[in-house]
RNA sequence: GCCGGCGUAGCUCAGCAGGCAGAGCAGCGGUUUCGUAAACCGCAGGCCGGAGGUUCGAAUCCUCCCGCCGGCUCCA
């Protein structure tokens, strides 16, 4: 007998042997089990002395290897219905799985139908999944006879002199597990894309077939999944930005990634900047301006056309000189900087632009207002003493939170890069660079991650990442030091003992780009913006002809006062209709005018979210909508 | 850049075993005067992304180009 505690902290006896017929008859749904800490497969031998904790696919544990056993599975039905396929690697993932393959002849997105008639037909066979231990050498002769090279290339990778392979009736992978007990598992199961993939990301090496798929406990979970993906769509800022008259990104004439900022989009953005800049100058910044293209020698010396030249547009030759569009501000703050001689008493200084950079960027990695070739950072440069450092990084993290609840946004990822193996600059600013940004970060109680040795050739930083409506992670926020551009542009100020001395210099971005930010921000509020950024902020909707007069009149007085107001007075549409385009348009106060409120001199004031208040003095209404916008809140 | 998919009216899309370019919404004209998510009738609207080819005939098949969408390590 052997003791097994359930996810519930029940304690089971049972008979090794008997554990998954146990388990079936108490409806469970076994993932694997914990032994010493280690997630193993549920048929590992149950151990003597302490006891198993099962786990179950309704965990998060679980559910990635209910997925990973899927991906087996869809790689059994590739390989039985293309059989000389071969196979690369095939992980779980944040919301499913995916298998990459080489065929002869990739499938198309048609054939995905019949290789998930086939998964279906492999669960329903209900194989065992069984592991097997090899030696590296048999391991290696095993693959080599199969011609599967990719799994050879992993193979050498693997530590250990034994290696382990998963087989299910006919079909055998190399894999480190665990997986689920049988095939009879993996019932509740999706394919849903299909795409190309070089083999490790390469993009020198071969491109693969990647077939993306989910896998959930039960059916309610993949169909609450494929509705979430709906939601994500309709959510989607490339969706959201036309239908509302935000944005456009035209094909052909303008070219991809450069973006028209509609009337209304641009509403929306003059409100940030102007938020963006009054915040910047009640911090302590100066706000400053630089041009859109510097000659070469700037960006010769800078390093910009030694190191991020592919990353720049090619140059323009005037008057034989040659001039490029500018990636980045930096040498143009620096050179603010080095018009004069600095004190240590002018420390520190910061520098803060809203500066429209070009990048060229791969044309496959364009996307919407989140990745594109021209756009505006929300950028500054802070420049300041060593004994500085601590206190500026806790200011402009502290500002960088600040700007980010200001609109909402709660939930982020927050990652620490430190130094890597090729770099520039001393060992000892290195460090208390890096000290100063992690203190930083605790100090504000932020969860973040290290990422060891990832940070710039040039200085450490910290990122913080936002979620697009799909769940992929954008960069906003950075924090990073330049030991690199101090040392080239010679950065100096004179210090109390009459020396020159190096300043640190921090580049930071708070919202990232004007363009990332605002197609976040069509996401992350579904295009019903708060009342403060609505680029119409309220609609007055005459019932009849016959009011089209006060209707006018009430939308002058809104528009008197202060409020972005719109009277749809043009005549010939029902209130249902008028009341439907307000909500389609996500205008967050409707305000109805009929024969009754006309009389009184009020408004029914109806709102986005279907609330109606019925009849308001038109005062009352005027004063709601103004301090809504002006405290900057986020519901009506 | 590469792999796969896609490109038809301002928008969303149908048409694609090769045979007269369509619908809904938006627009315009008229009728309706209406109380909280689409009143009714009519009109107009197109180099079917571009260029070349196959064919008696191409939106439809082929080639190239342009653009868009998804993906391009979350490491067996």
């Amino acid at each position: 007998m052997a003791r097994v505690v359930l996810p519930g902290g029940e304690s089971i006896e049972v008979e090794p042997e008997d554990l998954l017929d146990v388990l079936a008859r108490r409806k469970m749904r076994p993932a694997g089990l914990i032994i010493d800490g280690e997630l193993r497969d549920v048929r590992d031998p149950l151990p003597k002395t302490s006891p198993a904790r099962l786990v179950t696919v309704d965990e998060p544990e679980g559910l990635e290897v209910l997925r990973h056993s899927a991906s087996h599975v869809l790689a059994h039905a590739v390989r039985r219905l293309y059989p000389d396929v071969r196979l690369a690697i095939g992980p779980a993932i944040r919301d499913g799985f995916y298998y990459d393959f080489e065929f002869a002849q990739p499938p198309s997105r048609e054939d995905l139908e019949r290789i998930e008639g086939e998964m279906r037909r492999i669960v329903a066979e209900d194989l065992p999944i069984e592991r097997m231990w090899l030696s590296r050498e048999e391991a290696a002769q095993r693959l080599q006879e199969e011609g599967e090279h990719y799994k050879l290339e992993l193979l050498e990778e693997i530590e250990g002199d034994q290696v382990t392979f998963y087989r299910q009736g006919d079909f055998v992978d190399l894999c480190r597990g665990p997986h689920v007990a049988s095939t009879g598992h993996v019932r509740h199961v999706r394919l849903l894309d299909l795409a190309g993939a070089y083999w490790r990301g390469d993009a020198n090496r071969t491109m693969l077939t990647r077939i993306y798929g989910t896998a959930f406990p039960t059916a309610e979970g993949v169909k609450e999944h494929l509705r979430r993906l709906e939601e994500a769509k309709r959510r989607d800022h490339r969706v959201l930005g036309p239908k509302l008259d935000l944005f456009s990104i035209q094909n052909e004439e303008i070219r991809a990634g450069l973006v028209l900022w509609h009337p209304k989009g641009a509403r929306i953005r003059n409100e940030v900047e102007a938020f963006w800049k009054e915040a910047h100058y009640q911090n302590g910044y100066q706000l400053v301006s630089s041009p859109h293209i510097g000659r070469a020698q700037l960006w010769q010396r800078s390093g910009h056309l030694d190191f991020y030249r592919e990353g720049m547009y090619a140059p323009l030759v005037v008057e034989g000189q040659e001039f490029y569009l500018k990636p980045m501000n930096c040498p143009f703050h620096i050179a603010i900087y080095n018009s004069r001689g600095r004190s240590w008493r002018d420390l520190p200084i910061r520098y803060a632009e809203l500066g429209t950079v070009y990048r060229f960027e791969r044309s496959g990695v364009l996307h919407g207002l989140l990745r594109v070739r021209g756009f505006t950072q929300d950028d500054a440069h802070i420049i300041c003493r060593p004994d500085q450092v601590g206190e500026e990084i806790r200011r402009t993290l502290r500002f960088a939170l600040h700007m980010l609840r200001a609109f909402g946004f709660s939930d982020f990822a927050v990652y620490l890069s430190t130094r890597p193996a090729e770099y520039v600059g001393e060992p000892e600013r290195w460090d208390l660079a890096t000290e100063a940004l992690r203190e930083a970060v605790e100090a504000e109680g932020l969860a973040y991650q290290v990422k060891e040795g990832e940070g710039a050739f040039y200085g450490p930083k910290i990122d913080i990442d936002v979620e697009d409506s799909l769940g992929r992670a954008w960069q906003l926020t950075t924090i990073q030091f330049d030991f690199n551009l101090a040392d080239r542009f010679d950065m100096a100020y004179t210090g109390e003992d009459g020396q020159p001395h190096r300043p640190f210099m921090i580049h930071r971005a708070l919202l990232g780009a004007l363009e990332r930010f605002f197609g976040i921000l069509i996401e992350h509020y579904g295009g019903a913006f708060p009342v403060w950024l609505a680029p119409v902020q309220a609609v007055v909707l005459p019932v009849t002809e016959e009011q089209i007069s006060y209707a006018d009149e009430v939308t002058l007085r809104l528009a008197e006062a202060g409020i972005r107001v719109e009277g749809w007075t043009k005549g010939g549409k029902t209130l249902r209709w008028l009341v439907r385009q307000a909500q389609v348009e996500k205008i967050p106060y409707m305000l109805v005018c009929g024969a009754r409120e006309a009389a009184e001199g009020a408004v029914s004031l109806r709102l986005r979210t279907e609330e109606d208040l019925g009849p308001q003095p038109v005062d009352a209404v005027i004063t709601r909508i103004l301090s809504a916008a002006e405290a900057r809140e986020t519901e009506l």
